[in-house]
DNA sequence: CTTTTTGCAAATGATTTGCATTAAC
DNA sequence: GTTAATGCAAATCATTTGCAAAAAG
């Protein structure tokens, strides 16, 4: 919907709106949260068959500083990219490396506040929960850890 | 000083004691907190001139399987490695990239427990606060942003 | 002696860079 | 027309893998 949103954002900073941006966002959009740069550029590959991955970064990046998008600091694989500005918390398996959105609210005001305190200017904060997801939790500890026979 | 503490963890679960394993913690205890896999390698190339970064990797993740350390979720870049394994909060700057610890205490018990209704078995909670370090913010928004004369 | 660890070389995978061509403005 | 953006190939960097040699128990 808001292909607006980034248009004007571009027309704002004297930056060109081209076909790639316009689609490699829609494609974001699109696949809902925490896509890999990879599976953005398969997205696009229909309507860009030239799209290149250097470009999706690029444009990737370019969101990311005009807000409308953002790298997700995971576990370790891949970065993930989100088109949720916000910063939200996650989830990450340590064992399979899943990534799960955690719509929670967390108090982060003191964190912050301590931030500014040491001469930081923080513009948000992002709670990583890590553990097992069920799956590994199960495959490891088995779903008869307490009580076989 | 605990190096007794990874000769124990190690005998208990019948794995060798080498000298390689013990170095290597040393070396990342010695580093203190924030040190990359290389940091580490060249910290004790002094007294293991053959070690080797794979090495370094294994005895790392193996520190990370026994308790004793801790791979940190920064930004991008090389991934950091903490002799600290309770769970902490991390500063980032989203322009230079420096990771900084930040001991304040954040609640996360209400995220820990969303996580565990989702199947997800949780082992702690890190808050990632990201933003710009005192640095980069002046060399950005210029130390005269609001008033030197 | 047996089995785990090491060290080396090479592979892998994500992300970035250089640069000529193309397309926006 | 100018200048920024794209696409391609190649480079870079962190991390991992395969495997033979070395060392721990």
């Amino acid at each position: 919907m808001p292909d607006e949103q980034l248009t004007t954002a571009l027309r704002e900073r004297g930056m060109r709106v081209t076909p790639q941006r316009i689609l490699i966002h829609r494609a974001l959009t699109e696949l809902g949260r925490h896509a890999t740069a990879d599976e953005v550029l398969h997205k696009v590959s229909a309507q860009l068959p030239n799209a290149s991955l250097p470009t999706v970064y690029a444009a990737l990046e370019l969101f990311e500083e005009l807000g409308i998008a953002r790298r997700v600091a995971a576990g370790a694989a891949a970065a993930l990219w989100d088109p949720r500005p916000e910063h939200h918390h996650h989830l990450v398996c340590r064992s399979c490396g899943v990534v799960e959105d955690l719509d929670v609210a967390v108090a982060t005001d003191d964190a912050l506040a301590a931030a500014r305190r040491r001469g930081f200017v923080p513009d948000g904060a992002e709670l990583i929960v890590s553990g097992l997801c069920r799956r590994c939790d199960t495959a490891l500890h088995g779903s008869d850890a307490a009580a076989p026979r």
